[in-house]
DNA sequence: CGACATGTTGAACCTCATCAACCGACGTGG
DNA sequence: CCACGTCGGTTGATGAGGTTCAACATGTCG
């Protein structure tokens, strides 16, 4: 089976939702949070299906719960770009837009809190705190776009691959609970593939597996199977991301 | 003498304001429109002049009468991108943020209208039209980002260049009343220089020089001078930045 | 185990950055 | 008025960083 959906109801509540403070929801009171489960339903997608394409009118809004989602633009001869990578607790939609010029595709598989359109859009109306939330939820998406236009234009190779590494890193610390300070170093799972990485930083796949060796030779990360990443130095990496390696 | 200030008051009257309908204002009645009247001013900075910066607070709102703004962000070691590059009657500053990660310069001669923060955010709260005309002017501002980060992550430098050359060209259509359809062409100003171009591009002066000459050679495109540009058939400019006409 | 997707490594090539010289326009001071 | 420096822009020569193409290695899942 490739998609499952089941209401939630009785099954999931609001208040054990693992993302729920962070989501967009967080900023709701019970009472609230009692529509917005109400209208809500949990879907599931395996990695490589499609979620949301610019080519069909987009029906839900969504928090994620687990996996990650990549945003696409590809050019007509088929140059692709990831332009947005979203995970949990990141909210997937776009109020008060009726076009999508965007392509979503799950990067891993997926686990969706799902609110159809129109239900949603009623409690946007009625809840100015969740407006506001979408609002400022907006801002953050248009500060790490423009973060990545500097990745885009202006950083090496070595430096867009330290600059993936060091944001999941950082990713990784908010969302789950940090395993310990500096000392004990960040560990975390590579939740893409290569050619993911690849679109999103600009590059091939090729050169983002020959900066992940250099990145390994040089001690700044350890690799383990193709996924489980290591960072015992997260300043090293950091000065990785931001300035040319020395070799 | 660096920067004018003058109140608007009798002076200057929103309704008879250049970019009145385009701007942020365009959503308010002739009462709100007096409110926001009566906190606003005229400044002008000249091309190259700070205008905001990560490194102060911000105290102001504006919108865009003439020239051209530059938003940009740099690295350590100086290389600089511009995020973002604002022409009338695009709106500059940041609701509901208080820092400000973005360094704003004049990229020519630039007139703003002014509207000092707590004055502005007061209106935004009592107006929910201006509030949501702030929002979807930000996801503007990100789809714009994302169509940037495709272009910076997978375009060649002589598709950068066309790109660039025919969002001006686009954007004249609107802002400027068009001198005549597709027969005639498209002619505007190039309203910075090629160094902004480099860097709001990812490439350096010389290739984007090199870039410009070969459209010109190739017949895409006429120039004059240094900043004055023709543009006999758009779909042919279209055709060399590597996009379909509709999007 | 076999098959297919994913990831790594090597070698040749090419686009674009770098360095440098030059041009014209402009403003300033002698 | 011209000499001079500065700034913006163009053009040329050269080389490095990253792509491309190809082969191989490692997973992963039936």
């Amino acid at each position: 089976m490739n998609r499952s959906s089941q209401g939630i109801g009785h099954v999931f509540r609001c208040q054990h939702c693992a993302v729920r403070n962070l989501a967009v929801c967080g900023a709701m009171s019970d009472q609230q949070l009692r529509r917005l489960n109400e209208i809500a339903h949990l879907r599931k997608y395996a990695v490589g299906q499609t979620i949301m394409s610019h080519e069909e009118p987009v029906t839900f809004f969504a928090n994620i719960i687990s996996g990650a989602i990549k945003l696409t633009k590809t050019t007509a001869d088929g140059r692709q770009q990831i332009v947005g990578l979203l995970f949990p607790p990141d909210f997937l939609g776009r109020a008060f837009r009726r076009n999508n010029p965007y392509f979503a595709e799950a990067a891993s598989d997926v686990e969706l809190c799902i609110f159809p359109n129109e239900a949603f859009e009623r409690l946007v109306e009625a809840y100015p705190e969740l407006k506001q939330r979408l609002f400022e939820r907006t801002l953050d998406e248009l500060d790490a776009a423009r973060d990545w236009m500097l990745l885009l234009g202006r950083k090496t190779a070595a430096e867009k691959v330290a600059s993936f590494l060091l944001l999941l890193a950082r990713r990784s610390l908010i969302t789950g609970c940090s395993s310990g300070g500096d000392a004990v170093g960040i560990e975390f799972n590579l939740s893409i593939k290569r050619a993911d990485m690849a679109d999103y930083l600009g590059l091939t796949v090729e050169t983002v597996s020959r900066q992940l060796t250099r990145l390994k030779i040089a001690g700044i990360v350890k690799i383990n199977g193709t996924r489980r990443i290591k960072v015992p130095v997260i300043r090293a990496l950091a000065d990785a991301a931001g300035q040319e390696m020395s070799d």
